[in-house]
DNA sequence: GCCATTCTGAACCACTCGGTCCAAAATTAA
DNA sequence: TTAATTTTGGACCGAGTGGTTCAGAATGGC
């Protein structure tokens, strides 16, 4: 038996993760993902059924590797600094391009609320699962169950809006400051 | 001289502002159009050029009736309780179905950021002037300029969380809590 | 009734979309 | 080389897209 070299599966996952991430589903064509992927239309639809599915299974990896990033950060610090590094990190345009990209998972939940509940409804799911762990870093560093709950509704609103705003490409004092102001407050609020 | 009654202009765009303010520029298409404004086809493009002129004018039409908003309740109550009484009037989806739809400029900008330049700095830059009216609010309830401004990028922000939070369809009180514990803030920093 | 004006309905256009299909090429173990 | 297997390119499909055109119906002032 032989065959061809099998292509490089999760690089071609994540040119196509790439392009959902800034244009979303519908202003993604079948034909823009085969450019990326640099894949054949036959061998497109081989691996991953449809546009709709190959969708989905890069919305769940951004969650898997979002959650992944929080979670490697409160392994090295303390867990409210692990979230400000998380904000810091990530939703500063500075660097490079992914910057105003904003949140796959925010910019799906905008896009599909009223085109494809399903995906909407995938999307959320995930952004509830980054709730529960803030919460769960907040209860850590001493707040109450319940303060921590409230606390982590709020971060949510924060993250949710911070998103938003990366998008705009706005000067980045607009972001910078708000994150420091938003833990400055978070860490007065638990101690 | 003689004409057949002219259609309902103004009733047509706010049809139309209906549709493009759920569902997005791209998952509107001009035959959910026309069957929502109850137009033909050929009036439809004598009367808006375009799928993509009339969506300019909802755009515009929506950031003009929210500052509109805000500014007739600036003349009724003190600047802070006008702005709370804002949130709290739209960002809670309970009444009807608009408080599901989220902010239109929101939703473009998410939307057309890496699709269409034009139309996401347009509904940006709306909300820039929305930012604007906050600050104006703050300053006149007494904070420096410096700080109001400080303030009013961070109301943006939570203005912005809070529309995509409502199209979530979560719980109400996950919105209406964190309104309450913001302006709680807000105004212990101004005092 | 007439006429200028406005709106309509439908046909039509070129184009893009997501998706299917298959014969031919490419690959490598046997 | 042969044989098994995977990828490829491209033709093809039906449906839907935004947009144009125009003959004719509807309207209301004269």
């Amino acid at each position: 038996m032989a065959r061809p070299i099998e292509f490089d599966r999760p690089k071609a996952v994540n040119r196509a993760l790439a392009l959902f991430w800034r244009k979303g589903f519908q202003a993604t064509s079948v034909a823009d993902l085969l450019a990326a992927m640099t894949i054949s239309r036959s061998s497109f639809y081989a691996a991953f059924t449809d546009k709709r599915s190959l969708f989905i299974e890069c919305l769940d990896l951004f969650s898997a590797r979002t959650l992944d990033m929080l979670q490697r950060g409160r392994a090295e610090m303390p867990p409210i600094d692990a979230l400000q590094n998380f904000f810091e990190r990530n939703f500063i345009g500075a660097r490079g391009a992914k910057g105003h990209w904003g949140c796959m998972l925010v910019n799906t939940v905008i896009e599909m609320a009223d085109v494809d509940g399903e995906l909407a409804a995938r999307a959320s799911h995930h952004l509830s699962d980054m709730q529960r762990f803030f919460q769960a870093c907040l209860q850590e560093a001493g707040a109450t169950p319940a303060h921590a709950k409230e606390l982590a509704a709020m971060l949510m609103l924060f993250n949710e809006g911070i998103r938003v705003s990366s998008r705009r490409r706005l000067p980045d004092a607009q972001h910078l400051q708000p994150i420091a102001t938003t833990f400055h407050l978070i860490r007065s609020a638990i101690a």
